[in-house]
RNA sequence: GGCCUCGUAGUUCAACUGGAUAGAAUAUCAGAUUUCGGCUCUGAUGGUUGGAGGUUCGAAUCCUCUCGAGGUCACCA
C-alpha cells in the first residue's frame, strides 16, 4: 500500500471520528519545498461537509493523525493546507517494498476487454515522413502505457492501399520506369514508387500548362489532363478485377510495404495486424445498406447515402456515392466492424490520427453509436499537432517534408557530433560507437517529441534534442548509464533489506523515494490520458531528484556499509524505473556511453 | 462566415485536471574553477498565463465576449 492510501484511511477515520461525518475521498499533494512536510492534505474540500474554519480543521485533524497515528510525526497548518510530517521509517519501508520489484508500477492482472491501437496508417504512394514519425510513436508508446496499465492491447493499423493516387504512381512506372524495381535500383520500395508518384505529378503539370496554352480554363484542364483521363481509366479497371493492373498493383504495393517495414524496424516500432482499405470497404457497404433499412441513413433522389447528424449539431454527411461506391467514411465504418469481428475481447479502439481529420472521427464514433454498437462509447480519436521546422512549415508540393529515413540516419550523425565534440566514448570499438549513437540519435528524436502534449503543435529542432544537457532523450540515457557506471563499480547486496534501526534516511533518498512512489500513478493517468508526455516529464523529474541525490549524498566513499547498501539500491531502482519509463516511450537505454 | 484546437519567462516545454508565492531547461548576466570567451559548478535577471469581464474560499485551468495562430466545413483519402 502506498503512503497516500495508508494515510487517506487514517484522514477519513479521522473525520469521522471528529466530526461524525462520512469523506469520500482524500485530496493529497505533495508538500512544497518551502515548507516543512512530506505530504500535505487539502482541507479546502472538506469545508463543503463540516462547515468551520479550515484553520481549525486542519489543527484538529492535524492532532489526532499525530496522536493516534505513528507515521505521522508532525503537522503545521497553512490556510486549507494541512502538511505532514511522515516518519522516515515509513518511507523506507515502502522503497524495501518495491526494490526486488523489476516491474514496479505496471499493473500484472489484465483486463478481459482488449484496447485496439491504429497508428501509422500510410498511403502506399509515398515513403513515410516526419509526420509520421510522430504518429507511430505516439501510437506506439500509448499502446505500451496502455498494457502498462493493464489492459491487453493490440497494435494494428490500416493501410490506404486503394484509390487513384497509387494508380498515378502505377501508371508513372509503367510509361517511364524501364522495368526499374528496388532490386535493380537498390532503392528502397516505397522510396522507389514515391519517386514515381512525383513523376506523374510533374507530368501532370505540364499537361495542364499545355492545355492552358491552347485557351482552355484552369479547371477543365486539370480535369481533361490525358495522364489523369488515363489514371482514372486504370482505377476502373483496378475495381473491375483487370488482371495485369491488379498485378502491377500487388508489385508495386508490396515494394513499399517492404520498405515501410525496414523504417519501422529502425524507428523499433512494430504491428499485431494490418488492415487493409480494399478488404475493408465492401463490408462498410454491407452496414451501410443495414442502416438505410434501419433508418440511420436515408437516400437522397439522385441515389447517394447520407447521415443527418444535424440533431447532434453537426451536418449531414455522405457514406454511399451516387454511383453506389464507398467513401472515406463507407471504408472506415467497414474497418471497425471487422476488426471487432476479428478480435471479439475488444472493448474500445484509439485512433492516432492527425487533428486535422477531428471533425472525421466525431462522425465516424457518432454513426457508429447510431449504428448500436456497444463498443462504440469506448473509441478515442488520438489527435495531434503538426510538427513545424524551424526552416518553416512541411509541405510536399514545395518539397519541404522531411523524410523519416533520412530524419534517422541524421540524427545518428548529429548524435555523432555532439559526443565527439564533447569526447565522450574513447576506447570502444567502432560497432559499439555506432550502436551508441543510433540509440542516442533515435532517443533524442523520440523523447523531443513525446514530451510534449500530443494536441499541441511542435517545433522540431534537430539540434537542440540531441543536446546532452536539459530535458532531453541523451540526458536521460546518460544519467541511467552513469548509474550503470556505478552499480558495476560498486560491490554491494541487493538483497538486503534495511529497516530504520539499522540506518537513517538523508532527506535527498526521502525525496528521491517520493519521486519512486509516483511512477504507478503516472502510468495510469498517462493511460487515461493516452499521454506519453507524462511518463516523458516524470523520467526528467526523476533524473533531476537523482542528480540532487549524487550530488549530496556519496555513494562511492559512504563510511557505513549498511548507508552505502541501501544508497547503491536507491541507484539500482532509479535506473529501473528509468528503464521501465523509456520502454513506455519506446527509447533503448544505454549501458554505457 | 459556422464549428474544432491552441495561445504560459527571449526560446522550447511543465503545472498532479480547480489548490499555496505559476515551475524546469535553454538563452542572457554575474561570480567560482581553468593553459581556451569552448567544459563544470553557484547565483541572479526574466510572467498582469494574449486581452476584458464572470463563477468561488481559490482560476493558467471552468463560463461569456474579444484578439491572434492553425485546422476543418468534398460524391479526396
Amino acid at each position: 500500500m502506498t503512503i497516500q492510501e495508508t494515510l487517506s484511511l487514517h484522514v477519513k477515520k479521522a473525520f469521522s471520528n471528529l466530526y461524525q461525518a462520512e469523506l469520500d475521498t482524500v485530496e493529497f499533494q505533495s508538500t512544497r519545498k518551502e515548507f516543512e512536510g512530506d505530504i500535505t492534505v487539502v482541507t479546502f474540500p472538506m469545508l463543503r461537509i463540516v462547515k468551520m474554519n479550515p484553520a481549525k480543521l486542519g489543527e484538529d485533524l492535524g492532532e489526532y493523525l499525530v496522536e493516534h497515528v505513528a507515521e505521522v510525526k508532525a503537522f503545521n497548518v497553512v490556510k486549507g493546507f494541512l502538511n505532514l510530517v511522515i516518519a522516515d521509517g515509513f518511507y523506507l519501508d515502502f522503497f524495501n517494498s518495491i526494490k526486488d520489484d523489476t516491474k514496479y508500477g505496471f499493473v500484472q492482472d489484465i483486463d478481459d476487454k482488449a484496447v485496439m491501437v491504429e497508428y501509422s496508417s500510410p498511403n502506399t504512394n509515398k515513403p513515410l515522413h516526419l509526420g509520421h514519425v510522430r504518429n507511430v510513436l505516439l501510437g506506439h508508446s500509448v499502446a505500451e502505457i496502455l498494457k502498462a496499465s493493464g489492459k491487453k492491447v493490440y497494435k494494428t493499423q490500416i493501410i490506404n492501399d486503394r484509390g487513384i493516387h497509387i494508380c498515378k504512381s502505377m501508371l508513372a512506372w509503367k510509361r517511364y520506369g524501364n522495368n526499374e524495381t528496388p532490386e535493380n535500383t537498390e532503392l528502397k520500395g516505397d522510396k522507389l514508387v514515391g519517386n514515381y508518384y512525383v513523376k506523374f505529378d510533374k507530368v501532370y503539370k505540364k499537361e495542364i500548362a499545355d492545355l492552358m496554352a491552347k485557351g482552355l480554363s484552369e479547371e477543365d484542364a486539370k480535369k481533361q489532363a490525358p495522364i489523369l483521363l488515363e489514371a482514372q481509366d486504370m482505377l476502373i479497371k483496378w475495381e473491375a478485377g483487370d488482371k495485369d493492373v491488379v498485378a502491377l498493383w500487388k508489385m508495386m504495393n508490396d515494394w513499399v510495404y517492404k520498405g515501410f517495414e525496414t523504417t519501422y524496424k529502425n524507428i523499433g516500432v512494430d504491428f499485431d495486424s494490418y488492415y487493409y482499405e480494399s478488404n475493408t470497404y465492401l463490408l462498410g457497404k454491407e452496414f451501410i445498406a443495414e442502416g438505410l433499412k434501419t433508418g440511420v441513413f436515408f437516400a437522397k433522389d439522385d441515389g447517394s447515402v447520407w447521415c443527418d447528424l444535424t440533431a447532434d449539431g453537426l451536418d449531414e454527411k455522405i457514406v454511399l456515392r451516387s454511383d453506389g461506391t464507398a467513401v472515406y467514411m463507407t471504408q472506415d465504418i467497414g474497418t471497425a466492424i471487422q476488426r471487432l469481428k476479428d478480435c471479439p475481447d475488444v472493448g474500445g479502439m484509439v485512433y492516432t490520427v492527425g487533428n486535422e481529420q477531428d471533425y472525421h472521427f466525431k462522425v465516424l464514433f457518432l454513426i457508429l453509436k447510431k449504428l448500436g454498437f456497444d463498443w462504440a462509447k469506448n473509441l478515442f480519436h488520438l489527435s495531434y499537432g503538426m510538427v513545424d521546422l524551424p526552416s518553416g512549415k512541411m509541405k510536399s508540393r514545395e518539397g519541404t517534408v522531411v523524410d523519416a529515413d533520412d530524419l534517422i540516419a541524421e540524427m545518428a550523425t548529429t548524435a555523432q557530433e555532439i559526443s565527439q565534440d564533447l569526447g565522450k566514448l574513447e576506447g570502444y570499438t567502432k560497432e559499439e560507437k555506432k550502436d551508441i549513437y543510433r540509440i542516442i540519435g533515435l532517443g533524442a528524436l523520440k523523447y523531443y517529441i513525446l514530451k510534449v502534449d500530443p494536441k499541441k503543435r511542435i517545433l522540431f529542432d534537430p539540434k537542440e534534442s540531441v543536446d546532452f544537457q536539459g530535458n532531453t532523450g541523451p540526458f536521460i540515457q546518460y544519467t541511467y548509464a552513469r548509474i550503470q557506471a556505478i552499480l558495476r563499480k560498486v560491490d554491494f547486496d541487493a538483497s538486503v533489506t534495511l529497516s530504520a534501526d539499522k540506518v537513517s534516511l538523508h532527506p535527498k533518498e526521502k525525496e528521491l523515494i517520493k519521486q519512486l512512489e509516483l511512477f504507478p500513478d503516472v502510468i495510469q493517468q498517462a493511460a487515461a490520458n493516452h499521454s506519453p508526455a507524462m511518463v516523458a516529464n516524470f523520467t526528467y523529474d526523476l533524473v533531476k531528484e537523482f542528480n540532487s541525490f549524487y550530488q549530496n549524498v556519496s555513494i562511492l566513499g559512504a563510511d557505513e556499509q549498511n548507508e552505502k547498501i541501501l544508497r547503491v539500491q536507491l541507484a539500482q531502482s532509479v535506473s529501473s524505473t528509468l528503464k521501465n519509463a523509456f520502454d513506455l516511450l519506446g527509447i533503448e537505454v544505454p549501458e554505457r556511453m
